[in-house]
DNA sequence: TTGTGACTTGGAGTCCGTT
DNA sequence: CAACGGACTCCAAGTCACA
């Protein structure tokens, strides 16, 4: 699986777990809506700048939005 | 931290466990042997592509290259 | 074997909008 | 609230010569 698509699946599962919309996590994270929209639709690469934001907002470490679905539970 | 020295140092420490020269790396994971440099200086934030590129050549998880270090020995 | 400055180009990321 | 498009800007991507 595209490292793309692992990231933006676990961008979107982990954004509507704190409830938030794109446009609120684009807006605390200083990132643009339509970008958070490009992201969780895997149509980037994202940067470690921009992981880095939005795992703050996220309250994760930038790692674990890079994780397989399968990976959370085993970890610790 | 920087994110970005954090990558850089694991980056550095996986190549280093793996006995490979930055040029060894670089060949195998079609990327420029001054890029891998430059990544290892921190000089700027890598992206998605790049980091998936040389997690596959190190044989690692792309998280793994984020992982602060002292969550390497607590994985699994 | 690696670091570095200088360079060009492609894509990350923004901003406007409509559906 | 989200998907999607076009037209931008700017930095990372990628290469080179030389130390």
């Amino acid at each position: 699986m595209d490292i793309r698509q692992r990231f933006a699946r676990n961008l979107r599962a982990a954004r509507e777990a704190k409830a938030l919309s794109q446009e609120a996590l684009a807006y605390e994270a200083g990132l643009d809506r339509t970008y958070i929209s490009s992201l969780e639709r895997g149509r980037y690469y994202a940067s470690l700048k921009a992981i880095e934001k939005i795992a703050k907002v996220l309250e994760l470490d930038p790692a674990d939005l890079l994780r397989k679905d399968d990976e959370g539970s085993r970890k610790q």
